[in-house]
DNA sequence: ACAACAATGCAACACTGTTGCAAAATTTAT
DNA sequence: ATAAATTTTGCAACAGTGTTGCATTGTTGT
């Protein structure tokens, strides 16, 4: 477990520190989504909440994580697919938000649909997000 | 002008106030969606920002506007079309962030695609948002 | 014009997110 | 293993967003 870690770590030119680990434990544990909050939470006061908010940039900029557009306007991060790296991401899946316990989920094998747009408009990414009732609650 | 704004406002069982007059004008005059910083920059100092929340609130209640999943995590809004209602919102189209001038649009024309969702998973509501060029940028 | 009611401004507060800088930890080189 | 170089962290300070309670003001219907 700790291994898997620290090599995930390495594998993305990172220091192996202590609030790396953790945060990243923290993901691993998740089945859903986690906000900055949660981490925070989770943490007690193990850390500064700056340093949480650093350690999340350096994880999306390495690709090891990617946020998820809500409807509730509220920032969370999911584990990427081993595809994704620090150039290229592959957030092409749907999101799901249960209504009833808040969890949100990456839907790895639901594609996004394309649509066609107006005259002019050119389309760069797409972010569907579902909100309903999740297969927990229903 | 003024009229249809009144009229509006009477529609939806709203006393006739200065704030509500100036704010709604905002949202005719825009072409694309509005933060609430928007307004607020607008505005200048006619209003209290506290008042602009709960303006922007009763509106989103009374159905005249609605609010805008966006990636940035920013909170935007635009005005609904005239069949919504206080109950029945019709948020069923396509939203539009330009990466060049950062305009929000309502694609209303453009219905946001089902998607089939795993074993358990109820869809309530669909938010596709799409980002690109838009038409005037491009 | 008046009473009843609703909306506003102000103050205070909680939460989120960012930046600069000194101290501490990690990595690299000796 | 030690020391130097580099990164990361914690702290403090700050700006932005959004909410609430309460007294004051404005709007509505009679
Ligand atoms: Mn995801
Ligand atoms: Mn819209
Ligand atoms: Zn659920
Ligand atoms: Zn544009």
């Amino acid at each position: 477990m700790n291994e898997r870690i620290v090599d995930l770590l390495k594998k993305n030119h990172l220091s192996i520190t202590e609030s790396r680990k953790k945060i990243l434990s923290h993901f691993l544990d998740a089945n859903g989504a986690l906000a900055h909050a949660d981490i925070e939470h989770k943490s007690g006061t193990e850390f500064d909440r700056v340093t949480i908010y650093r350690t999340l940039q350096t994880f999306v900029e390495k690709g090891m994580i990617h946020t998820i557009p809500t409807t509730d306007n509220s920032v969370r991060y999911a584990l990427c697919k081993d595809e994704c790296s620090a150039g290229h991401h592959h957030d092409d899946h749907v999101h799901f938000m249960c209504d009833e316990c808040g969890t949100t989920y990456c839907l790895d094998h639901v594609i996004v649909p394309q649509v066609a747009l107006p005259e002019g408009f050119k389309a760069i990414r797409n972010d569907l997000v579902v909100s309903g009732i999740c297969n927990k609650c229903s």
